[in-house]
DNA sequence: GCATGTTTTGAATCTAGATTAAACTCAGTA
DNA sequence: TACTGAGTTTAATCTAGATTCAAAACATGC
């Protein structure tokens, strides 16, 4: 069940000096069993308890790397946003100079994917909680979440103003649905059925189909 | 914000005798209030206190209706698939006689959708909470999921053997990025900014070029 | 081995909610 | 009018968690 952790390339100035300090590492633990348990109950519903059980320490233990349960969510929820972000940058980074906007679109697509499936409790958490958190807590994303939000945006719009996309379609709505096919994912999917290539196939095959005009 | 209440069309031989009692109302205020708490709040973060509050009762009184909090959130989810699937199989029967496989699925994707923006807090807290359903809960549940899902997946398995969906998608992953589409749009949309008309147009032109063969 | 700072813990504390108990309201009616 | 029972409320009770705290453990440099 439990993924990866979270963000390791995303050493930031101040992470670098303990990045290997024992203590350093009980966060990431910490932090980790927020993520999974978070994405597992939902906002609302994740203990410390639980929380602590599987980061192998007591609960208290947690107050000592986190003031409260309020920021560790916070900072899952972020570390989510940031890493989702940072790896669609990477991956579009890598898009072959010659990729037109529907193919951007499909690549972004496959990193969001994998990303969310194979790598991330942290993305799952973002993505199963972005509704019901309180609003104290949603204010504070909504800047990450916008930014996120904006390069999806950006690759429908430039996509739609170079005729890649067929016209009977609203971008914004194009882009929501799309998003609706790739989140979803995280709801159904799980190791066995069907592996994680064929997923990310067929759902390009999809989205391409979608959006693509009718040649 | 609050939709529609459940199901009064499916009034069962033992709803009959009561339908228009006071205290029945009550019963239905309850429970509408619930799935529209359950729906913006998540599983764990229902309190009954918020429901009382939307119902205008007082807490206690809920359980003169339901015995425990947890049996009202297993009455909203059951109320809200068996409409969910009662709102479908409606549809369906009236789609016309001539109506291909893919034309029946495009008409599942409008009537989920109409269900799922304006009609129901059901089908969404039915749609939202399907995951994070502690074991007990969803074990009963279960059933009346799989029905919902079995229409479904007749649905494009019918598709799928007359030809109707490209070869290069895998049936059930098809299906369920199309659940995905429908779904997650309860995420997004709100009233305002896009119409439903606009959204059910848009999502079955989205469906209908993901899935048909390149003619 | 001793002193000092860091990390972890076990045993309180405190509070929000679920649930229960007992009492109240009031319509219907004998 | 007084009684009855359905429906509702206010005032307890009880419990699961979050949080706090003081005292262990542990590490580290001396």
């Amino acid at each position: 069940m439990a993924k990866k952790s979270g963000s390791p390339m995303l050493a930031t100035a101040d992470d670098e000096k303990n990045l290997d300090k024992k203590s350093a590492r009980t966060r990431v633990r910490i932090l980790d069993a927020a993520a999974q348990v978070l994405s597992a109950k939902g906002y609302a519903g994740m203990r410390l308890g639980d929380v602590a059980e599987v980061a192998e320490v007591q609960a208290p233990a947690i107050y000592y790397y986190f003031s409260s349960r309020e920021e560790l969510i916070e900072e899952v929820m972020w570390v989510g946003l940031a890493d989702m972000r940072a790896y669609l940058a990477t991956a579009l980074e890598q898009a072959p100079e010659d990729a037109d906007g529907l193919e951007r679109i499909l690549i972004a697509v496959g990193a969001h994917l994998r990303h969310e499936l194979e790598i991330s409790d942290y993305a799952t958490a973002v993505i199963r909680n972005g509704g019901q958190l309180p609003d104290k807590i949603r204010e504070r994303q909504q800047q990450e979440e916008k930014k996120y939000g904006a390069v999806w945006r950006e690759l429908f719009q430039s996509a739609a103003k170079a005729g890649e996309i067929r016209s009977d379609l609203d971008p914004y709505v194009a882009q929501m649905l799309v998003m609706g096919t790739v989140n979803w994912t995280a709801e159904w999917w799980q190791p066995g059925r069907v592996s994680i290539d064929r997923v990310v196939a067929n759902a390009q095959a999809f989205v391409r189909n979608a959006l693509a005009p009718t040649a």
